[in-house]
DNA sequence: GATATTTTTCCGTAATATGGAAAATTGCCG
DNA sequence: CGGCAATTTTCCATATTACGGAAAAATATC
């Protein structure tokens, strides 16, 4: 895997206010999950009428949808009922959306406190991906994109997580480390990586010196989901220059304070969110 | 409402094994959201190439889905992700499919100890709905079909969901009960359901004695969500001949061990079913 | 500034979805 | 027990609708 770690920043013509393309059968086929999600156990009649099409048409929508399983088709009965590939596909919403979600606030917030960039990454397939950030408007601006992809070994935020995690966790992901290089004060070894994770788990938050990129610094620390496992960080990054090591310290507390926040939103009960969030936790 | 109560049996043609209907676009959009929800967060060509479409093709079913808040597609960057609209869906099936899937075995061992129906029922809209059943192969059957709406006041199912829910919610269902009288022995005031309540407290089993159906007694407990708040029930009935007082105090007994288990199943952790029923709880 | 990519729109084509009607079942009622 | 009614499922002629190549638009990259 030696993709780009930077992602690309979206090319060609943007969307236009009108969009001209739709799909009627397509547009269709979710009116009617609509229908079942909200009154479950139908007939085929029943959902016809209610979503006012032909039965035939109906039918025949609903017959594609139960071959990939999004609702399913009781034989005994003729019943239908939303299936469990919706929900596997529905679930991946919480899965990758839910942090960005809460976060958001406090993401905002760390940017006006510190007017520095703020990223938030989320652990996946032992790499990090950024899901969130506030840019600060400093002339330097930071590199990293949405979706953009970053290494575990060479951030803070990598660092963090992987300094809170349980020993096989972390064991696990050490063991996939490459130790590529980005800069010369990359760690590039388990021995080195090592040690500075011990000094992650003594302070609380991790930092990065300029391990990723030359001349950028960055403060990060954990996140946890309700079992206390790390699933991703917050960071604070600027340039060198703005970053002394007293600065960083206090950064520290301060995200520290954030990530925090953010398990608590995260893990626990949140008003700003939709019903279903916490409907069946 | 003055719905019917037993629910229709299914008529028409049965489906056959050669399903013939199928669409093309709908086909390939269910495609595209399995795409993005195991890889979240991609560019139209990233995603067209993954499904092997046209990018134009693509592009125009993520139109739709987009228009429909199934998936989302960030202005900034042109990445497409999966949307609060597939989520919402999606949770419907927990809502209404969780109960009956978890239950289902226990439901099975019932039905081969006792040699009667068992009823699996779930509260919605001041109503039972039923949700599961496994049918006794004695010559009397049960009158009660998948998707059989019942009423509160004259079911043994609807009587221990009310008997151990919170006051406030005890209160609101019975404020919206009618009395509907079923037979001789329905409850008919809100006087004499309370006493019966009383006792279903005590014993923590409710008794139906030829109240909504003559001949027939049954006899259910509530099964209760991760708060202890009651959503559902699992009721064993026959007929009034084979259901002596005894036999229904040994039931009883029976049918509370069962419900616990389901409780317990429902709440708690499952390894039977799939992993997103448990990712995020 | 020029080129290469990528997204978005356009539009001619015909493949594909459509929906009325018939066929196939089964419940229901007398 | 038999015929009627209700419902689901299949069929098929029709033209609506989706398709996808290509152009246009816009931007990153060099």
């Amino acid at each position: 895997m030696e993709d780009q770690i930077i992602a690309p920043r979206r090319r060609g013509r943007p969307a236009s206010a009108a969009d001209g393309g739709e799909v009627q059968s397509l547009d269709r086929a979710i009116a009617l999950l609509r229908v079942l999600a909200e009154a479950d156990g139908m007939s085929l009649s029943d959902i016809a009428k209610r979503a006012d099409l032909p039965a035939s048409t109906a039918h025949r929508l609903l017959a594609t949808l139960q071959k990939r399983q999004l609702v399913n088709h009781d034989q005994e009965n003729g019943l239908w009922t939303v299936g469990l590939g919706l929900f596997r596909i529905g679930a991946a919403y919480l899965r990758i959306r839910k942090l960005p979600d809460v976060g958001r606030p406090v993401i905002r917030r760390l940017l006006h406190e510190t007017e520095e960039t703020v990223n938030l990454a989320m652990f996946d397939g032992n790499e990090l991906v950024v899901v969130g950030q506030a840019e600060g408007h400093a002339p330097v601006r930071a590199f990293f994109r949405l979706g953009a992809r970053l290494p575990l070994h060479a951030t803070a935020a990598g660092k963090s997580i992987m300094a809170s995690a349980s020993p096989a966790f972390r064991g696990a992901c050490l063991a996939q480390i490459r130790y590529e290089a980005f800069t010369v004060r990359t760690h590039r070894s388990e021995r080195e990586l090592m040690d500075d994770l011990a000094l992650v788990s003594e302070r609380g938050y991790a930092v990065d010196h300029e391990e990723h990129t030359a001349g950028m610094r960055a403060v990060a620390a954990a996140i946890f989901n309700e079992w206390r496992e790390p699933i991703g960080a917050v960071s604070v990054s600027g340039p060198s220059v703005r970053m002394s090591d007293d600065r960083v310290t206090r950064l520290g507390r301060r995200v520290i304070a954030a990530a925090d926040q953010m398990t608590r939103l995260y893990s626990g009960a949140d008003e700003s969110l939709p019903p279903e969030f916490v409907a069946y936790r």
